[in-house]
DNA sequence: GCTAGCGCTGGCAACGCTGTCAAAGGCGCG
DNA sequence: CGCGCCTTTGACAGCGTTGCCAGCGCTAGC
């Protein structure tokens, strides 16, 4: 019911707008979806109708009916909010710009329930589609279920599941190999790595990549384990730099333990760069605001989001539309925390 | 339609259940919405059926005919991923927590607009209610609009504002009030600040409470602008190292402008906190990161997203319920970037 | 013995929109 | 001049739930 010219409120309906403007509600439809058969005349007084009465079609309803809810998901752990920010940043944007809302899913990636979970969410929510960011999307069974639903979904991890129609997958792997070749270029041959949780095949991939880049196997002293936390990252630099021949680089597989190890080489008078280098990965803000700004490796995250959301929109709107997984290179931003080995 | 016990797929409906458990569709509906009147018997039947069909309820279909979409929303704009993800994850747990999903509107805070678009959002999504994260909840023609329209909202901000029918506000002032005595009392007399930006109240909070704290006036040439970002806390800690008399305690307005002010010193030699203290504000992950650790003061911003959503979802399920602003203490972490003036 | 009241269940309409189909009117073409 | 075709419009039937009210079979009360 329309409650008057002013004060309109949620309660108007197209019913209110048809009959005010004179028409049928499925012409009023026809206007709000922009379809092509409507007579100028007739789509310009139904606009400015909808504009007097100031209405706004649910899309609750417009769900029901059409059988697409113009939502769609992120699925989401939370381990590092720079990453999560980045990539919401761009899902938003593109999804705003499509006419989308964008509803978040958090799930917690060791949960053994964890495909189960991201159906049921889906069979009640009716999303139009999801996009499953990392490390979750290294789940093959939540594809594998969205298929099966015939929910269209996008994965954005380090390595390919075929179980995705579409996936954006940057090259980790090649990334930390670069970084490691870098590193021998540069005249480094004690060389230690701080790995991250060795269940993430995004660690697994950083791991690979780096050690393929060294000329020899790493000690078994210079693997050190991780978590991707501050905490872990301290202890094993300081395991490291307490060793009797200590590297002379550490690679750390995120950003955070790279800071660590930073801090830690720095209480104990050891100089970054000038005795030892550190790079880290993840390109997040932090890398640029501790001292010496930190070498680490960039993914375009919020241009990979906007990639993902575009895919998944075109699958959408066009089921057949065939999607590919695409690879995503990523850069390598050297800062001071890496040189050459000076006096050893 | 059912599509046999397997392979269920989206298109079980509440009449296949119905069927299948013999009985009406009402029935299976009071048994979903765990209606009391339904007989022990009935209930159990229909409960099997529905775990056998692999049934789920559409959300859509409910949220039409109920005039409830159990989806709340966040509004926010995006300074500062810390804050945000902090925030959205006390939100998003709250929210599945009981039931509902939860949608994020992006906004920017400068847009003139804003307030118009949060409203045409609300209008077209029809979410139950919506939370206002800062610096948005600052802008008070958005929860006038809202109540307006009958939604009920709830803003995080450093101020109240009595558009909201509920409000968590955290005493920035008075934490930096505190900040600023515990400075004084070190016996530091030379105190600088860098600002945030003046457009902010939640920046204007924190320059009030640090500058009553102290016992003169400021000079301006201790009074540095910042817009937050990393870039002007560099230039606000050079020209206020740059001067003849520098200060012996910088605050700035957030961590991240302090982490640059940490920065700039270590450039220049000046040992923090032997020759200069130095505090932030957020207590982010970062301020822990640094060398030395900042001193910063956390909100406990978890928990306030959690208070909210917990309001927001008493407020949606009983209008009448009155809820009120509430304050939020927050809390000064001392860490070494912060000490008595030493040899000036 | 009759009615009121209770616990449980079902039928029907509605929520606000879109899909489908068909009708009305105008046009070109043979 | 008549036919078919295209464009524009409308009627009707859903979409999958819940709200409302009626009705069933009982028991309790007068």
């Amino acid at each position: 019911m329309a409650q008057g010219e002013f004060g309109a409120t949620l309660s108007v309906t197209i019913d209110d707008v048809a009959e005010a403007a004179g028409v049928s509600i499925r012409t009023v439809s026809r206007v709000l979806n922009k379809a092509p058969n409507v007579g100028d005349e007739t789509r310009k007084t139904v606009l400015e109708t909808i504009a007097r009465l100031g209405y706004s079609p649910s899309i609750r309803a417009r769900a029901l009916a059409s059988g697409r809810s113009f939502l769609i998901a992120v699925v989401q752990d939370d381990p590092n909010a720079h990453v999560i920010s980045a990539l919401q940043r761009g899902i938003v944007e593109t999804c705003s710009r499509h006419g989308y809302e964008l509803v978040v899913h958090p799930v917690r990636f060791g949960d053994p329930e964890v495909a189960a979970d991201v159906e049921s969410f889906v069979r009640r929510s009716r999303v139009d589609g999801l996009i499953v960011l990392p490390p979750t999307s290294e789940i093959a069974a939540i594809p594998a279920r969205l298929t099966q639903l015939g929910v269209p979904s996008v994965g954005i991890a380090s390595v390919s599941l075929p179980e995705y129609p579409c996936m954006l997958v940057s090259d980790e792997r090649g990334a930390t190999f670069e970084l490691g070749r870098r590193l021998v270029e540069l005249g480094h041959r004690r060389i230690a790595m701080i790995e991250g949780p060795p269940h993430f095949r995004s660690a697994q991939q950083r791991k690979a990549g780096f050690l393929a880049a060294l000329p020899g196997p790493m000690p078994d002293a210079y693997l050190q384990k991780g978590d991707y936390g501050f905490d872990s990252g301290l202890a094993a630099a300081d395991a490291l730099l307490s060793l009797n021949q200590p590297p002379t680089a550490i690679f750390a597989c995120n950003d955070i333990m790279a800071a660590a190890v930073i801090k830690a080489a720095r209480e104990r008078g050891v100089d970054v760069p000038g005795q030892l280098s550190v790079a880290g990965f993840d390109g997040s803000d932090l890398a640029a605001m501790i001292t010496p700004a930190l070498t680490t490796i960039r993914r375009p995250l919020t241009e990979m989001a906007r990639l993902a959301t575009e895919s998944l929109l075109a699958m959408i709107e066009d089921p057949k539309s065939a999607s590919s997984h695409e690879p995503i290179a990523l850069s390598l931003i050297q800062r001071q925390s890496m040189a050459a080995p000076g006096a050893v």
